[in-house]
DNA sequence: GTCTATAAGGGGATAGAC
DNA sequence: GTCTATCCCCTTATAGAC
């Protein structure tokens, strides 16, 4: 057992245990509020630690938002869904965010403080592949426009539109829950919010089906 | 000049001034990132003097959350148009909220920290005035369902869609301005976000009109 | 009301033993 | 890889002169 693969397993196995711990704790104190003792305290180590495989709060913070960031992108792969119809697209494409709201709320959150504070640490990369991935579903809702499938309504703002509606149920979960009067948001109540959002967006750009 | 009335105004000047500031701070750095120092130096004065004006951060926070509340609740006045129609009601109130998207994006900012954090800082008065307007509006909303005025949607989920959509103006204006291609999104931007969340809202709920 | 000086604590990061 | 000890800066807040 002293064969490099078991060092190897113990590392990944620490840093995957920090940058889960990362993640809620910076999303629930921003990252300038964010200690890191809490997170190493949260991860079940010393602060020395956790600066043993992150060597700064910066570079922990950065993998944390790289990751949520890859994670949203596939969420964004709208047009691989090969010969469907527009709706059962859009569907799909609502549905497969706010499945991301639900399993990764502290993600969420992550990369929406990020966004609000002008977004400060995100790399020009990072910005690259998100438009670069955007520009293609623009060109796809361009067509279905052309087509005659649907309302001809300005594609960037149905993507801010279905980006928000989605989103709120994570980073808004705090207002969310004392509406609906909830401790916490149930897997009901993110069907009830697909539902809501497809029905009305669906609806409210025409979408022929 | 050494009437009482002299001394009131500057204070009230200053008071004035560092709270257009710190809005300003704390929306781009959240609470903790926030030095005082900045925030001084940004209202023209000294870190000294504006902990003689308001003698500590949470509390100096706390009034910049209270007057952007207290703004946002102006705008959930959808009650206050009596005569009117479901449609050019709903629209009133979305137009309202894009607006406060567009003249205060930094009091939102603040805002929607508080509320990603958990709303730490929000004292239950502040969130029984949130919910109490809201329910008026939902029970408002209920009744056009009764009358058959529009489909049978969620009311709640109606206004989660709304605020997202509208709010995302101000605090995601960083992504927007980079899909967009502005440096700084611009009234006509905000002209056709209104446009937008109008027609597919109301559209999408079914809204006779 | 405004200034200088300073207390007091938090938190990121490093050094070095084991 | 993990621990103890420590450095050092930043930031909030207070004291007290003017």
């Amino acid at each position: 057992m002293i064969r490099n693969g078991t060092k190897e397993t113990k590392r990944q196995h620490n840093e995957l245990h920090i940058l889960s711990a990362a993640e809620e704790i910076f999303a629930q104190h921003g990252y300038n509020g964010a200690p890191l003792e809490l997170i190493a305290e949260r991860a079940g180590l010393s602060k020395q630690n956790l600066l043993y495989y992150f060597p700064s709060k910066k570079l922990l913070y950065q993998k944390v938002l790289e990751s949520v960031l890859d994670n949203w992108l596939e969420f964004m792969a709208l047009l691989d869904q090969p010969g469907k119809d527009p709706a059962t697209k859009l569907e799909h494409y609502i549905r497969g965010k706010i499945e991301f709201s639900r399993t990764r709320p502290n993600g969420s959150k992550v990369y929406a403080n990020e966004i609000i504070s002008g977004a400060p640490h995100l790399s020009n990369e990072l910005k690259a592949r998100l438009l670069q991935h955007l520009e293609a579903d623009l060109k796809l809702v361009n067509v279905w426009i052309a087509e005659g499938q649907m309302d001809p309504i300005d594609p960037a703002h149905l993507f801010f539109m279905i980006w928000a509606a989605t989103q709120t149920y994570a980073d808004f979960s705090s207002q969310i829950e004392i509406v609906l009067g909830r401790s916490k948001l149930e897997a009901s109540d993110f069907e009830d919010a697909a539902k809501f959002v497809t029905h009305v967006i669906l609806k409210g750009i025409g979408i022929k089906n």
